[in-house]
DNA sequence: GTCATATATTGACAGTGGTCTATATACTGC
DNA sequence: GCAGTATATAGACCACTGTCAATATATGAC
């Protein structure tokens, strides 16, 4: 199905119960959160955390930190903005934040 | 991968490339659009675009109504409210029309 | 260097989903 | 009733994706 389109990439990467799992806890966390506290908070396994994990960065979903060991994550800055602007080219959403 | 989450079923309506191509027709067009106009503009057949239609009906991205033979799409009243609600879970938007 | 732990990658499998052709249904007008 | 057109459904095919176990890589402590 080839996107090409990023929108379309966002859509796709957030699309997945997993996915927006993870996306809902980083946004109610404070700060940033270890890629080890997605393991149990969706019953599967590492690896396919990892998966996700990899899904949610290369479509500019979260940004990451490595320090010592571990890996932080964050939702991307600019997500609200992309997010905006999908909303208003699909139902004229004002928004902002 | 059974959503069961209704958040889940309307991201994953709108995340493919032919399905948003028809909510962006629908949002730029003033009133209704009539499901034969989607076959051009997405290249893809007839029975396609009725299956994708069929997803976002179900999703509740869109509504119908039927005038003779023809049936008519727009987009859902409560999607902008929906998308905002999402949004708002995952990035702190604040949003409105 | 070795060991332990955190994360990523590989490779395989199963299920899902987008697409098509062919066919069926729904509606209008005759 | 029949004919024509718009939309939907059925069934098949192929590609993609989510998942796992096994393995590899990376980092820190020693």
């Amino acid at each position: 199905m080839k996107s090409t389109d990023p929108d379309v990439e966002l859509l796709q990467a957030i699309a997945d119960p997993v996915r927006l799992s993870i996306l809902r806890q980083l946004a109610s966390s404070p700060g940033s959160v270890c890629a080890c506290d997605f393991t149990e908070c969706c019953t599967v396994s590492q690896p396919t955390v990892s998966h996700h994990l990899k899904v949610l960065r290369e479509a500019g979903a979260v940004t990451t930190e490595r320090r010592g060991t571990y890996i932080y994550y964050e939702l991307a800055p600019d997500l609200a903005r992309r997010w905006s602007g999908i909303g208003a080219s699909l139902a004229g959403l004002v928004s902002l934040t």
